[in-house]
DNA sequence: GTCATTAGTTTGATTAGTCAAAGTCTATGG
DNA sequence: CCATAGACTTTGACTAATCAAACTAATGAC
């Protein structure tokens, strides 16, 4: 799912070698094969860009994992830390009708338990705010919309630390020589996260 | 997910090749990798037998199958007919972590929507009553237990004549000569079943 | 018993996917 | 400009899966 949400960009050899965990040389016959069947352009020593068959390919991709993210978190109780993994592996195999059946019996959801927006049917996708934690104004609410990091580690983290989707924080205050953000949610205590990781936090308001 | 079933006995070359739909020597060299796999012992020009961990193996695989059959059926709402190949493909793809959370959702389900058992995680299984319609005594009312063909054809058929596990039915007659079997549920008209069919039925009591 | 038929095995070729290593571009710092 | 480091591509080799076709063993009919 190597880029798509940032749209239109062209992506590096390097980039898809190394999240295929693949060689580089490999990547470029993969990326060649991909062209031939129409997915995607590929430019010498450039990169490559979705077509418009891939990037719609693409989408469904992505409301498969995000469903079946949604699925197993809120129907089988599994930890929104774990589930990565496992929806990459189900997508693959799961039939179009079954997954739409799932998306009924789901209820339709807008959004994967990392607040993520599931692409419609039709390949819709609302787009996510721009704005993280990092730009939020000093004292004021904010809820959180989603989280940009895929990892278990971060995820585990921000769940012990309830940044979740959907909850309120206010950013107390921001130390640029001390590269941290100080928060607070309710009546909790303070603590404080790295810019590094306050921009994995998309908020809204 | 040949034999496992009726335990023990050896399967032929020409059967694998078939239902798996590749040419007699690709079987036979499949079969030699899984031996050197240690999933079962083949001996030439005999066939194949599964060995201990081969049978566990398909224990499991068998376990997710009639797991996702079930779960397809029962919270997605396929048509029983059609769930035979969703769930082969997802049966390779889910975790044995999500498989069982999956039981636990649906309640340690005993049997699939086609009344074959489900066997447990430690790979136990319910046995199977031997008895099908055919050998049902006549004008005594039994349970349908279990329908043994796979395929959407017959199943669809089954399901639309009422022939589906935890239904009662009664033979009405037995005609050696046209090959039939007539039968009658509740005030429903009665209808008539070849003996081929009959055989795939199988009911207690 | 012999032969024909059928089932199963072997062989050799083909394809696809991958990697290591050698070769080629290209951007950039001097 | 030029040299060079790093990114990317090409090449050649290897493996695994598959098939068609030639071969071989087993079975059953006579």
């Amino acid at each position: 799912m190597l880029s798509m949400e940032n749209d239109q960009a062209e992506v590096s050899m390097g980039l898809i070698a190394n999240s295929l965990g693949v060689t580089p040389g490999t990547a470029t016959s993969m990326m060649k094969n991909l062209q031939r069947e129409k997915w995607l352009t590929y430019k010498s020593r450039k990169g490559v860009t979705l077509t418009v068959s891939g990037k719609k390919l693409g989408m469904r991709m992505i409301r498969r994992h995000r469903l079946l993210e949604t699925f197993l978190v809120e129907t089988l109780g599994l930890d929104w830390s774990e589930i990565h993994d496992e929806a990459e592996e189900l997508e693959h195999a799961i039939s179009e009708k079954v997954l739409e059946r799932l998306d009924v019996f789901l209820g339709n959801p807008q959004h994967d338990p990392h607040g993520h927006p599931i692409p419609t049917k039709g390949g819709v996708i609302r787009k996510l705010p721009q704005k993280t934690l990092l730009d939020s104004a000093l004292g004021k609410k904010v809820k959180i919309e989603s989280i940009l990091d895929q990892g278990s580690e971060f995820l585990k983290f921000a769940q012990k630390k309830g940044l979740m989707p959907g909850k309120m924080v206010k950013v107390i205050q921001r130390d640029k020589m001390a590269d941290t953000i100080e928060l607070q949610q309710g009546k909790k205590p303070k603590f404080s996260l790295g810019f590094k990781s306050a921009e994995k936090i998309l908020v809204a308001g």
